[in-house]
DNA sequence: CGACTGATTCGACGTTCATCGAAGCATAAC
DNA sequence: GTTATGCTTCGATGAACGTCGAATCAGTCG
């Protein structure tokens, strides 16, 4: 195990394709049960601070060890490993270990997906 | 008190403003506390399944009666009152009272807000 | 007025979550 | 080999969350 894909979680297959909340030009439908649950996952994954704050370096620098996350957000390694973790297995970062060290980067597309499930103007 | 603005938690005051996560164009300087802060907040009142749906049906239907909801998300009617409660108090959603029934719309600049936090092409 | 209906709050419950210290696993350097 | 360092997992604990029934509040209609 050495790129990207590491995490025993349940990364949907499609993992670049989220649905669309707004489907407001097509038939006005809401969202299926699971397509809630899994846009739902990808929201959770975002609610705390401390992992707003770890997406936000990553997407100012495109990379960042892990060993620096843990300052920026002022939390022990433990919490910081967790936290990280919780944002592999929704697929919204990637990882690749070099040596000792392990870096993370964003995974664009996935963010892009979320984004784009709250589009509603068009 | 009869149109959008009754709950009593804290909504900013800069209600339409949130912070972008990626300022990739200008200083790579990483959100501050409190702008991650209320990012998470709003990603956390959209992280979960329930509440998605509420949101997908809003932006479906751009006004909905609360009584509606209910049996959408198949949820007693305290449940669907207390989801409903946690949009408003982040401004996601307001509410309209028109005699015995309240109706739901989504706010949207405060939707396009948290879409635009998610920015990272530049 | 009283009875009814829709919506919200209250209180309680079980579950999930964030956090940390300690233990475990790799890799690098000696 | 042994030691040291970076990262992750384990176990525990206290807080937050989702859920519902019951109670409450706010309108409407006889």
């Amino acid at each position: 195990m050495s790129t990207t894909t590491d995490s025993p979680e349940q990364i949907p297959s499609h993992a670049t394709e989220l649905p669309v909340i707004a489907a407001c030009c097509t038939t006005p439908s809401s969202v299926s049960d699971t397509a809630a649950t899994e846009l739902a996952r990808m929201f959770k994954a975002l609610g705390d601070p401390a992992r707003v704050k770890i997406m936000s370096m990553l997407l100012n620098a495109d990379e960042v060890c892990a060993c620096d996350f843990s300052a920026s957000i002022e939390k022990t390694a433990a919490t910081t490993s967790h936290h990280l973790k919780l944002l592999r297995d929704v697929g919204l970062v990637a990882t690749e270990k070099r040596g000792t060290w392990v870096y993370y980067r964003v995974v664009p597309e996935r963010l892009a997906a979320v984004r784009d499930a709250l589009a509603f103007t068009c």
